[in-house]
DNA sequence: CCGATGACATTTG
DNA sequence: TCAAATGCCATCG
């Protein structure tokens, strides 16, 4: 697997912080054509007050990652930077492969596509 | 150890 | 309605 140069944070100490991989394992459940909020899944991770703390974990995540977590985005309804960011636009391009309407800005309808988690 | 930063969220003006 | 300020917690330097 692909040795992420340095800067990548997901190595940086690697200890098994639940919270980092209970994180991803909500955005593993995250159907396709459906967008969830940082705030939505840091809540579903036991922690609704750590929004930040999860793009901080989606930052560190391998170029490999199976995870979708490009249907991962702000209450605003937009993904991450829209653009500003290292690989966003790539990431916008799926996201309308999904069958999600998202514009070249990464601008999209959450609300649209808000994914519910169901008990 | 302490200060600054951040793929955010929420509240106030 | 939009823009700015504040808050929360973890990681980086």
């Amino acid at each position: 697997m692909p040795r992420p140069k340095s800067g990548n944070r997901i190595e940086a100490g690697e200890p098994p912080v639940d919270f980092r991989a209970t994180v991803l394992g909500i955005v593993a459940k995250i159907p396709k054509g459906k967008l969830a909020s940082y705030g939505q899944v840091a809540a579903l991770a036991g922690f609704p007050q750590r929004p930040r703390q999860v793009g901080m974990v989606l930052s560190g995540l391998p170029e490999g990652t199976k995870l979708p977590w490009h249907r991962v985005v702000n209450t605003r309804g937009y993904v991450p930077s829209r653009g500003r960011w290292w690989g966003a636009f790539e990431q916008i391009g799926r996201l309308r492969d999904e069958g999600i309407e998202v514009d070249d800005l990464g601008n999209l309808d959450l609300e649209a596509h808000r994914w519910t988690p169901r008990s």
